[in-house]
DNA sequence: TATTTTAACTTGCCTTTTGCAAGCTAATAT
DNA sequence: ATATTAGCTTGCAAAAGGCAAGTTAAAATA
């Protein structure tokens, strides 16, 4: 089931991993959202479907950008998380909001916009370093 | 022929924008390889076909992120390039590759390697301001 | 000047990806 | 003991992507 990729580019490879509808929505759910569970996913407002859902966790999961784990206290449930590879990915997730903040407003009014977005701009680095460690400790309490 | 939204969250719109095989690797092409007619695209190691090619043009200037101009010393070719709009991607782009460079090699080992990519990870924001200066001068170089 | 080639497309048809609705199974809650 | 829930799978339809051939006007070549 290995991936064919189109060419030699990283930037295209990337794409050809991560450019779809879903993957990176995904992985922005778990990051910004705190999203953990196939039920969490479900209910989130992009509204995925079930297979789409159930394909897509299964890609990340062999791409190893996010791995599954057994709740211990429930034996149905189970918790998905980003990786180390998953969380690098926390930069581009944010220059993605960066430029649908400063872009998308004008053909999309409805659009939400985040009280913290100022900061994001001023101090980049400091907040992706922030978000990432915050979500670092969200996993270690799931653990606990 | 307006574009439908999935949801108000500016991440995912910017991905029912931008988020399919092609758009990013056109942006990328043009800002990275300077590519800027119909025909330079089509000659990418990327070879996209003729229609998707078409498209996809079509929908990025629709969006406003290129813009497409007549050439003056010849009355069939165009050529395109990227807006204000299309530039401020560079950091996405950017961001791209470096997580590409950094977690693609792996599973693609032919991906090739870009011999300044030590000077992108420490000065990512002069990187990115340079790459956005020459392309502009390169777009006045066309125009003139 | 006549013929060939080129740039920038469009059209038709096929394949892959996405999406909807229903169904399944084992665990949990009532 | 029965109903509900979590996490899926299956079948089918719609949309996006992809291949090959065809089109038109301009430009290059003979």
């Amino acid at each position: 089931m290995a991936k064919k990729f189109r060419c030699n580019c990283p930037v295209t490879s990337v794409i050809d991993l991560l450019g779809d509808k879903w993957i990176l929505v995904i992985i922005k759910q778990m990051l910004l959202q705190r999203k953990k569970t196939f039920k969490d996913f479900l209910n989130s407002e992009e509204s995925i479907a079930t297979n789409i859902l159930s394909n897509k966790l299964k890609t990340l999961t062999d791409l190893k950008i996010i791995a599954k784990k057994k709740v211990l206290y429930n034996k149905k449930s189970f918790h998905y998380f980003l990786t180390e590879k998953g969380l690098s990915l926390a930069p581009t997730i944010i220059e993605l909001l960066i430029w649908g903040e400063e872009n998308i407003r004008q053909i999309h009014p409805e659009m939400k916009n985040l009280g913290e977005f100022s900061t994001i701009k001023t101090d980049k680095n400091v907040f992706i370093a922030s978000l990432q460690n915050k979500y670092l400790e969200f996993v270690n309490n799931q653990n606990s």
